[in-house]
DNA sequence: GATGAATGAGGATTCATTCAT
DNA sequence: AATGAATGAATCCTCATTCAT
């Protein structure tokens, strides 16, 4: 027997953990968390009630759970292709670029992180872990302000303009009020750029 | 003492009604909705569970009043002193300088319509109501876009460069990372118009 | 209408919390405390489940409660009529006769006391505050031996050769193995006395 | 090495089992029978949970068997040496430091005698086949009366007073509210011939 | 024989809502 | 109008037991 040809399963990765995260991320975010009892996760994933927690501790425990590796694959997606040595615009307009292909292929998960991201579901301790792992992208801008292709301006500022509005177009693209076609994206996205650029 | 001078209470606007719905607001923005019962709201209005149920039908019921209500006095706050007249970027900088002021003399109302406009709490019929409420803004939009001072690009881009960046910064700005000087103010305002002007 | 005829009923003595009380009692000498589901109780009691926790916190703490008043009533009924000018040997006959009575009368009472005296479901603080009740006892023992009616020995022997006998026999008589015939309890009273005395 | 030496395992007494009842023995005594779930027991003896199943029909039927091995090997123990040749009060005597003996060497097993004699989880059968075994006893107390040695009183105030205050002491033994030294051994054993004698 | 993942029935507790006063 | 005791449905979670491996 070719030992090579399984697939190493471990609590952290079992197919049914992925079935019961994935049901709810899916009923949490139509109904809120609240109105999710577990026994509708565990119809939705197919299993029993109580295996639910064999994989976690308790039904906010799934929350933290899916809030951090969602904020982990969304930096790794966010950052893939980036170099340091990548001009100013470009490095900016890649990140973005990536961040929003995520949100775009993600939409659940867009759409739970903006109902939970400022919840007090989440606890201190989760959204602290979760924003360590987003600091690569600050660099950047740091770096484009000393090379004055940006505003000397607070960062914060700065945040508000590039990240803020394609969230928002994003949360309207989820309701159908908006179309994210490429020239809407590159209209966007330049929009973004004036607001910053020097 | 003049008859006139007597505030007419209905159920509409009763101490008591008041009381309730300002006790909501508190402890929904502080705790979330789920997490908040009807007893604790009881506790910090000051009347009894009972009395509640005199003034609105359910618990859900209070969320949309309270929508509502925060709709209507957004819109009230944030088309003072405007006129059809007022040259562009003054009527829009008016706008924008009147819903930031009410938002930060009313930081709870702010979390509440973060919290909730996206939220399933809020139904579709009260959403579209809402919403109805914000229209005399758009116009503004699509008058600066004839004049061509602005971008011809769709209304929502405009919006998602205009409002979601100070929404940002109010988010910020509530939890002390960020803070709404003159200076800052002036910054993010200036940083909305790059982006959007011709 | 007469306000004197009322009896004034607060939440510490209110016929609700009686039955409760008492329904609690009788099933869990029956069943065992984790074999009584509070639903049982409830049903037992006349009243919904709900109503339980308005009169208490838990249902452990009910334990708590039934542990505490039992005690004082015991103390109380035990004492009744005692005064320290009594002879020993008929002060100790009088607690003696005391006890048994108040035992004899409260067999479910009995049937607690000896399930939860030593059971990891009481907890240590009431079973300190229930043993500081007991103390007026102590004391005629004490006395008793510094007049030499009885042997000088640790009041803890002393303690064994009384209330443990009459404790053994109680239990003997609930399960009908014994009866606490008016000559019996002579005999079990003279033991005792004959295990103590100088 | 010696074949005869091999112990033949089977699953009356193989090391797992007796590491299963060691386990729940512990455990048990310490947290209640309720408050003992299978996994801890597993846990704490070494084994997979459904092994414990492999062994014991139940977790209630392990009770039984525990109940009914340490009726067993007290009743051994407490015979030890015992002849009916032997005057009365040594009898009694031996038996009794020979009870005392057994229970200062293995406590849980008091404790758990304690819990369990008067618990409703020990059911009726277990209860007299355990019993049954408790009879060599009751002889010598018999034969003592007819000796005139002892009070001619009801078998069950004889035992009342010779076994109780034992118990008692040792329950406080345990508590480390009472010493069993050699003297205070002494002192008590005195008070029961004291209590019985004629 | 052993394992331990999976089950799902059962139980404590909460809380929106009602209603007699 | 106002109260708040009472309700009981709903929900989270535990855990004895089973069974495929």
């Amino acid at each position: 027997m070719n030992v090579h040809l399984y697939y190493y399963m471990t609590k952290e990765n079992s197919e049914k953990r992925t079935a019961i995260l994935c049901a709810t991320l899916k009923l949490i975010t139509e109904n809120g968390f609240a109105a999710t009892p577990i026994s509708l996760i565990a119809k939705e994933a197919g299993v029993a009630a109580g295996t639910i927690y064999l994989y976690f501790n308790s039904k906010e425990a799934m929350l933290q759970v899916i809030y951090l590796e969602f904020k982990e694959a969304l930096t790794n997606a966010t950052i893939a292709g980036f170099s340091e040595n990548l001009p100013g615009r470009v490095a900016i307009e890649l990140l973005l670029q990536n961040y929003l292909n995520f949100m775009l292929k993600n939409p659940l998960k867009f759409k739970f992180f903006e109902q939970f991201t400022n919840s007090p579901y989440i606890n201190k301790l989760t959204k602290e872990t979760g924003l360590k792992i987003f600091y690569p992208i600050v660099q950047v801008f740091e770096r484009a302000k000393s090379e004055r292709l940006i505003k000397d301006i607070p960062v914060q500022i700065l945040y508000a303009h590039v990240l803020a509005p394609i969230n928002h177009l994003l949360r309207q693209h989820l309701i159908d009020e908006f179309q994210f076609t490429p020239e809407n994206t590159q209209i966007a996205f330049q929009a973004c750029w004036d607001a910053i650029k020097s």
